[in-house]
Order: structure tokens, then sequence, then C-alpha cells
DNA sequence: GCATTCCGTGAGAGCGCTCTCACTGCCTCG
DNA sequence: CGAGGCAGTGAGAGCGCTCTCACGGAATGC
């Protein structure tokens, strides 16, 4: 329980002796009230320390104020993705400068999809970040069709999705990481990619392949094992990859957790790195730094990405034009494997 | 804006043909209504997809049916620990058992805490989940005295704090992870702490200094260097440690980023791990597993620990008896750099 | 067999806010 | 100098829910 009674508008206009009509004007900063009452409203508001009760107002508003953070993959993923978090910060400190909470929701069962779309339709929150929504999932539709505001991180796969996104640009930072391998004079380059079904792991593989083609590298199928997005997956795409290419010395993994696998595999290997192979992951995530040695990588600003996600969702349910997609830029950050 | 007109309790009763009083009875599931009359309303709510209206309740209940999990370091810390979004993770899923919301609130600013505290009390959250807070904040205890449901995550460092918390057991931790550098043969031991204005860095250096003299090891000053819980920190004391003590062969790194920091410091020191130098972190970061060669650390139990800290507020809010502090096991995972 | 209890139910009063509408003065204009 | 307009204000009606209270009818007691 809060504290015993708290102040409400009537009190707040009692005291200043205006109506409740008028304390309520002054406090949601409309036009149409003289400076002397204003002033009055004011200082009886700050003397009561009067905070409005959000739920009587949200009952004739019909606006909650607030905003869900969907994750929709299995929890696990968020565990170990450094992604999740930071745009998570990202959304949250934007939300925060419109007054707006962030309501954390996570999707398991088909039946908390269930309950969660009744919860939105509900009014319960006025619209939905999806974060990790599989790139063929139907739910962002689904909901923005239901008539909810929704916005969601990484492009869909379906090109009829109508849903607004924010994406970093994969195919353009896998070509930057390719091309500073090439750069450096490696001259068999190969990649661990991510999942196929993934546009992200589609995206990653197409910029590797993109700028081979543009430095008149071959590319062939070979060149490319797919790595999950795990540790382990990267470290056994990298075991695979040293077994079918072992003259390699260049690899591109399609993010850090796999680099990291990439870094342990080719230190079991007794392959020095960068002396022998270098190595570019990508995402920039913390571990990046925290590699042995120090992991070059792509860096893709996620919190900033957080924050044009709230951005956007804040545009979609104050009803404006269609927010177009976004597609952020990437950075090489160059450390210690390349 | 949700769906154009959203079922309310009176329309269920309506089509129900009881009263809206009856239908409330059976939605809230309480006692005292006819297997007739309870059979109706429920198919009526059904029919409907029904959705209770959470602001016209909570503004009589005066409950919000959501509670705030409130992270008041510097959001950076945010982004690079493990700890919060496990803990985050944990705490939603056992609050989403009792159908309860996690607003995610972060506080950088006086400012910011000030507005909490007014948006706590005026009912906007039933409770708060702090995460974090610096060991001799007096937020937590100054939150519970203006009657809000709080609990903590890590040992306050004021005795005489009344605010429920969480902790691991840091000092059997540390002594565990010495203890086990020990076994493997270590002779010469030394630590790289947390800061020791936190109480988890107090505790994990106090359990390495038992520990030690538990197994009639000397301990003196100069085997402990700070290293502020991150990867340059750690590495930084490494090269301040291997400089006082060349002949170290096992380090106790009171956190997994550090631990990384070390492992960086010792390959450019040319010293292998394990071969000549053991290293043990602490946490089970997920970059734990993904360090070259994979870091052996304490685990505890944070998913756990989130879960916990959500029950306990739940029982605060719910008035039972001030809850007891519940300190967490850790336990040693064994991987390659021991 | 009548008074008493109790179960199941409905009516109605708010919770604190926003918003429409009507009203009062005062200013402007013809 | 009267008609019209407009700025500033207050009264009052809900928003959808919970909860108290009162009431009819069935079950129980003596």
């Amino acid at each position: 329980m809060p504290s015993a009674s708290a102040p409400t508008l009537e009190s707040v206009a009692a005291r200043a002796g205006v109506s409740r009509a008028t304390a309520g004007r002054v406090l949601a900063g409309s036009a149409r009230v003289s400076p002397g009452a204003r002033e009055a409203v004011l200082r009886a508001a700050a003397e009561l320390s009067y905070v409005p009760n959000q739920a009587a107002r949200s009952l004739v508003t019909r606006r909650s104020g607030s905003v869900a953070l969907v994750v929709v993959e299995p929890v696990e993923r968020f565990f170990n993705d450094s992604y999740f978090p930071l745009v998570l910060t990202g959304a949250q400190a934007q939300l925060a400068e419109r007054e707006v909470q962030l309501v954390l929701v996570v999707l398991s069962t088909a039946r908390e999809r269930e309950r969660f779309e009744r919860y939105a339709r509900g009014g319960h929150v006025d619209g939905a970040i999806l974060v990790s929504v599989h790139g063929r999932d139907p739910l962002p539709q689904h909901l923005a069709d239901a008539g909810i505001p929704v916005v969601m991180s990484g492009q869909p796969l379906d090109p009829a999705s109508t849903v607004p996104y924010v994406s970093a640009d994969n195919v353009g930072g896998a070509r930057t990481a390719t091309r500073h391998l090439l750069e450096r004079g490696c001259r068999r380059v190969v990649t661990v990619t991510g999942p196929m079904d993934m546009r992200v792991g589609q995206d990653r593989l197409a910029g590797f392949r993109e700028e081979l083609r543009a430095q008149r590298h071959r590319f062939s199928a070979e060149l490319a094992e797919s790595g999950d997005f795990t540790v382990a997956g990267g470290r056994a795409a990298t075991e695979a990859l040293l077994a079918r290419v072992p003259d390699l010395d260049g690899v591109f993994a399609a993010n850090d957790l796999m680099a990291a696998g990439v870094l342990q595999a080719l230190a079991a290997a007794g392959l020095a790195v960068p002396g022998r192979v270098r190595v570019v992951g990508f995402d920039d995530a913390p571990m990046a730094s925290a590699a042995t040695p120090p992991l070059t990588t792509v860096r893709q600003p996620v919190v900033e990405m957080g924050r044009e996600l709230a951005r956007m969702l804040l545009a979609v349910i104050d009803g404006e034009a269609p927010a177009a997609p976004v597609v952020a830029p990437t950075e090489l950050v160059e450390r210690a494997t390349s």
C-alpha cells in the first residue's frame, strides 16, 4: 500500500481555491487559464506533492502510459545475448523522456502469446516493441492487424509485412568485415554464418559473398559453415572449416559469440591469432573486448536502435504517418584479432 | 488505440443474464455464486473474449498489478554485466505466474530518483525490486520507510537496514574457488578483487583470505589487487600482481569480467593457462564459457535469485511477516583454466 | 408452524480523473 | 450603446470496476 491517502486533484483544487476542472487544466499544461490561477494550482500541487493517479487517468483517456517490450524467443536466448539488454536500455531511455513506462513481457508458450494479445487489446499497454521475433513469425503482423501499435527489431522475412522495423546494416557490415580481412592480406577467407532461416543470418552471408566478389575472390559453398550464433556452434563450424580448408587464413564470424568459439577452436588447433589466422566478429558485444585476444568486430549501434524503436512506436501510437523502416549504419572496431 | 470498443463487465453480465455484481463475483473467482450463473458468466466472457480493464480495477482496488524493477547504477553497468538481465529474467518469470507486470525503471539522476519515489507513492506500482544499488545507498531504506514494499539484491552495508535482500554466498563461493586452486597444486595464489566499497567485493576477498588461512597459507596485502569488476581493471591488476609476485601460479578473480582481463594479461606475458598459471572467476557469466580457454568459475544461481526476489516482494506486498534475507548457494564450474 | 438464519443476487455508490457544456463577465465592433 | 464574441471558469457526467448493503426466498431451529 502507498501512503495513507494520496492527495487528489480535488484536494489540490481546494487548496488553490479553484475548481477541479481548472486544476486539471493547469496540470494538463493546457491553455486558457489565468496566470493567477495557474500559479496557485502549481503551488498547491507542489505543497501536497501531488501525483496524478494513473489508473483514474487511463480509465478515461484509454491510454495506459506504458508500452510493452516483448521478447518472443525462448528465454535462454535472452540470457546470452547482449543484444536484448542493450535494446532494452535504449528503449527505456527514450521512453523515459516521454514519461512512458516500459513493461517487460516474455512470450514462450502459445498460451502466453494469446494472453498477451488480449492484454494488449484490453488496452493495458498502448503498443509493443517486439524483439527477437523469428523472421517468419506472424505475430507482429497479427498484432498490427488487430490495431495494436507495433514495431519490431530486425527485418521480417515476409516482404508483405507492413510492420515498421529497425535493423542494422547487416549486408554492409559484413562487407566491411570481409574487406578488412582482405585488406590485411588474407587470401583464403571463410565465414561462420548464423542460421539461414533468419534474416540476419542471410544478410551477413550475403555481405560476405558480395564483398568477395567485388574483390575478385571466388566464393564457394565450402567457404561457409553454419554456426547457429552460439559459442559451441562457432567452435564446431571452425573445426569443420579447418578440415575442408586447411590453409584458411581469415574468418568472418557472423556474431561475436561464434567468433569466441572460432578463437577457441583456433587456439586448440595451435593456430596463432592474428599471426596465422585473422578473425572478425559482428555485434561488438561486451565479450568482444573481453576475448583473448580482444576481438576485432563490427559494431552495430544497438542502444541507439532501441531508442529508435521507441521513437517509432510512439509515432505509431500518436497516429502519425506509418514510419519507414530504419537501417542503422555499422562500424568496424579494430582490436587484436586482425 | 485498442480495438473499437472492448467488452465490459456490463456486457458480459447482460449476455449471461445476470447483474454486473454477479458477473464480477464469478470473474473474481469468489464464492457465493450458483453453479448455473457461474457457468453462464464464464461462457459469456469467453464468447466476448472479455478482458478486465486494469485501469478501472486499480482505481478501486488501489493495486496496480505491477511492480518495478529498479536499476540504480549508471546505465553503462547494465550493459556489460550479465547479472541484471538474468535477475530480470528470473523476476519476470516469477511475476508472470501471478500475472503481475514488471515495469523497468532506470534511476541515474537525483531527479529521477525523486520522481520514482513519487511515482511509487502514487501507487503506480505496488512495490519495487532494487538491483545493483550501492551498498550504502539510502534509497532502499528510504523507500521502505515511506511504506513502499521493497526488496533488494545484494546485502546492504548498513547493518541497521531492514530491507529484505537476496544475495549469493559470496564468502563461501570465494572459499570454494580458492580451495580449488590450492587443491590443483597452486602454491602462490593471488586475487583480483572487486571494489572494496561494495559488499560483494569485501565478501569475496574475505572468502579468499579465510580459505588461505584454513589451508595454512599466509595472506598478505601484496597478494590482492583491486580490479573494479571490469576487463581492463582485471588486466591492469594482473600486470601489477605479476610485477609484485612473479612466481604466482593461481589467480582468483572476483568476477568473470576481470577474469577475462586476467587471461588477456597472462597471454600477453606469455604465461600458459592452465599450464603455468591457473585461473578461476566468479559469476559464470556467458563470457566464461566463451573465454579462451573456457573459464573455470563459481556459478551463482542468478535467475533463481531473481525469482526469489520477486517471491519476497510479493510476500511483502501481501503484508506477510517480514521476509528473512536469502543467501543462495554457489557452485564451482570447472572448465579449462584450472 | 412461525421466527431465524443464511445463501444468492441486484442496486447503487463511489474510486480520481478528463472532457463537454454552459455560464459569467469583459472586450470588441458596428 | 446594444449585439456578438471570447477568455476563463465551474458543474456534472461518465470511464469500468469493486464492494457494501439490502432484499427475497429457501433452509433451519424450536
